[in-house]
DNA sequence: AACTTGACGATTGTCGACAATTGACAGTTT
DNA sequence: AAACTGTCAATTGTCGACAATCGTCAAGTT
């Protein structure tokens, strides 16, 4: 084992997407914004070549859209495409519940616990950014436990989506306390192996968050 | 109405892609296989740039895998990530049926007992591609019947990991008369809109077709 | 006035070239 | 002989430039 650790040589595309990622999931570049390649690489202060391979990485991932010559725009998301969204999550995590209550080692049901903790720690920050990060992070876990790495890169898809469309929004949790609270269910079912149950606590606490979040939606959509 | 249909001004970038993709999904880009861009760039008789580009497109499908500095190449398909592959497709086309009991049109339903249909036709083809290509394109229309636009992408991305993977093996259905008729179970229960019958249909069907590739998949990685 | 045409600016599509890094091989030292 | 070091070919990372295309807007025509 040497004394030392690796240094980072992250390169320029990874850099870009990520700075381009948090401005969206931050909301500081709006839906339905333009990304002209030359402005970006003057504020990156590169060249177009790796602006262009950055936004097709986020093209793929469902953040920004991209038309034959005209370019890319950040991804605008409608009621219907989050309706979509979370119906999708819904299936998908419901069967990463169904195959963590069979596979989940005690580690992964320590490490929810401690997630779940967490969550009520935050419970009280006024970052709404930092709730859905913890929320989306015991979501995650669950996934993990499902000992299914390619369910869990499908979740990470989607909770990018997610991520983007609620910060759109603003505003999600009124209350982060309750939020927290009704994590318990899921983590009851689990740790009682029981997959009827914790599908049931899944399908209830997943399908509270897409109304929630449909219906904003759609009332933005009515305003708008 | 103009008299005039479009013309096709397909970018490099999608022929390329499309031209890798169908390479590999036939098997003659075997797994592993490195895809130097400059090799690739003469193949095709353009700059590396909309090779480039091609080649992150597929990454992100799945279809190749991408190390820094060292370029992309053929992804690989253990017995584990097939198997993770058709159990997220359980979760995820299980959904869809659930979805289409409810919201399927009577026409997504004639388009479905129409590929049945040809699932029958081509029974007798000695292509192996052909059979896959009509099966993907059932399972694919029952996705549509869903109404989720954002189900019928993520099973699109399954489907190009599954088709990869199986074209990999060579072989896979013994009986092509008998695998269309194992999808008679699920006409059948989507015409009576019997959510649970579809599901047990479905679950059964996908299940019978997991435990095929992964098995072919474990005999060769114990042969080789 | 409404429509068509033409030109212009902005932006993307593609290219060829150079710099940087990697992996392998040979040469050298102990 | 083994291990280390230096060199070189191959390949990727990035760049700047040119050509092609699109949207816009003004000018011209009926």
């Amino acid at each position: 084992m040497s004394v030392f650790s690796e240094v980072s040589t992250t390169d320029l595309v990874t850099q870009i997407a990520r700075q381009i990622t948090a401005a969206i999931v931050t909301g500081q570049l709006k839906p339905g914004a333009r990304l002209t390649e030359l402005q970006l690489s003057r504020d990156f202060g590169t060249s177009r070549a790796p602006v262009r391979e950055a936004a097709r990485l986020l093209e793929s991932q469902g953040l920004v859209t991209f038309s034959p010559r005209r370019g890319f725009s950040v991804r605008t998301f409608g009621a219907t495409e989050m309706r979509d969204i979370y119906e999708l999550r819904i299936g998908l995590e419901l069967h990463a519940g169904y195959l963590a209550v069979e596979r989940a080692t005690e580690a992964d049901i320590a490490a929810l616990e401690k997630q779940l903790g967490r969550l009520y720690e935050t419970a009280d920050q006024t970052s709404i950014e930092t709730q859905i990060f913890e929320d989306f992070a015991f979501h995650r876990m669950l996934c993990v436990a499902s000992g299914n790495a390619r369910m869990i890169k499908a979740y990470d898809e989607l909770a990018m989506e997610m991520r983007a469309g609620i910060t759109l929004i603003g505003k999600l949790y009124d209350d982060p306390q309750r939020m927290a609270e009704t994590h318990e269910p899921i983590m009851d079912a689990l740790k009682k192996r029981d997959a009827e149950e914790l599908r049931e606590a899944l399908r209830y606490h997943i399908a509270v968050a897409r109304d929630a979040v449909v219906a904003l939606f759609e009332d933005s959509e009515k305003g708008a």
